[in-house]
DNA sequence: CCGCATCCGGGGCGATACTG
DNA sequence: CAGTATCGCCCCGGATGCGG
């Protein structure tokens, strides 16, 4: 991309993360540390390979990401954020944010959606409110692979992989689901948004924001 | 800007806000409260007219900004940013900062300056030491139109607009003033760079960072 | 299959000129 | 002062190819 040439710390900042694309592939890295080209193309629906592949180019020329060779049980390149990439996390969650009323309104037609998606506004919104309850975990489902929600010592964890014997499984389509996780919706409200529920509900309803 | 098409809470912001110039655009708008359009191509070099214009429908239509016809006096319209405009000064800030290692390595040659660019660093860095001395400011000129850094009951305050009987002016090369609002530099070293200060100089180490 | 490189078409963007 | 109009280019989207 071509410099704004302004000596402000914005366009500065814009220089290097402002293209298309970019700040979208910064979310991704930082949902997953490690992650592999394809890994990216798939938390990335609607860029072409191409362009994927260039913007991994510039970030790397600008030290925000590092590529390095996987050790031999992987067998291939993976991609990291830099220290220097880490430290656009808080203008990352701030730009997120800030779009989170659009997410009130549900997706439009044709929206991709990804579960993996899910990590900021469960790490916003859940809060652990039985913690002397041990460790637990529920697999959350919108469409593709499953992710896992925790809560442990009164945190509230998260990993974009399936959980190993989740306490529950949430499973419907993505703005109902995020309706239960931003307290926007109750359980019931959501299972008549055609959310279904197996396993443990009181590990869901332990995570909810509004939950007593 | 075409949509990413993700129902994802980022995507959805970059969506409004993503596309080349709109955040510069809302800089200028949070730097100056009111400002004419041809207050935002002063404050924008290098944007052409039309892709302003353009720009201002896009937010006004997105509720970011707002277009007022000025009082009588002024006889013009004015631009200014909505609630939710607002809103994403959080954001800015956290752009900003991470731009910040960039302005430590000075301008690239033929990259364009404002004294109202200033107003970050100098609400991030500055600080009243001396509140007990009363209120006071300082006029700072990197090249065009002089601002205003004032201090007043240990608070920092910054105008784009000349101070009236300002304590002290300042002039310079843009990395040196900047090295002295940053605390990188003493106004020793700053004046080896070319800066020069009339008036009354303990105005400026007041407001210093790593002033004692 | 993974990680790209290449080619092509369209639109966002840059530059200049012009107008109410 | 506050834009509109026009033209050209390059970034980006879409498809395909290709070496490891």
């Amino acid at each position: 991309m071509k410099s704004y040439g302004q000596y402000c710390a914005l366009a500065k900042t814009l220089d290097v993360v402002g293209s298309r694309w970019t700040m979208l592939i910064i979310r991704e890295l930082n949902l997953q540390e490690q992650s592999r080209y394809t890994d990216l193309r798939r938390g990335l629906p609607g860029i072409t390979t191409n362009l994927l592949a260039e913007r991994l180019r510039e970030l790397e020329a600008a030290g925000v990401v590092a590529r390095r060779v996987a050790p031999p049980p992987i067998a291939t390149t993976v991609f990291e954020l830099t220290e220097r990439g880490r430290d656009l996390v808080p203008a990352l969650e701030a730009l997120t944010a800030w779009g989170v009323p659009y997410m009130v309104e549900g997706p439009k037609p044709g929206d991709e959606y990804r579960s993996r998606w899910l990590a900021w506004p469960a790490r916003a919104f859940l809060e652990d409110h039985a913690p002397e309850d041990g460790p637990t975990s529920i697999e959350v489902r919108v469409g593709d692979d499953p992710v896992s929600i925790g809560a442990e010592d009164g945190h509230v964890t998260f990993d974009p992989h399936p959980s190993e014997e989740p306490a529950a499984i949430i499973a419907g389509d993505p703005h109902a689901v995020l309706g239960i996780l931003t307290g926007a919706m109750t359980l019931e409200q959501s299972r008549e948004a055609g959310v279904t529920v197996e396993g443990d509900v009181s590990a869901i309803t332990r995570l909810q924001p509004n939950a007593a």
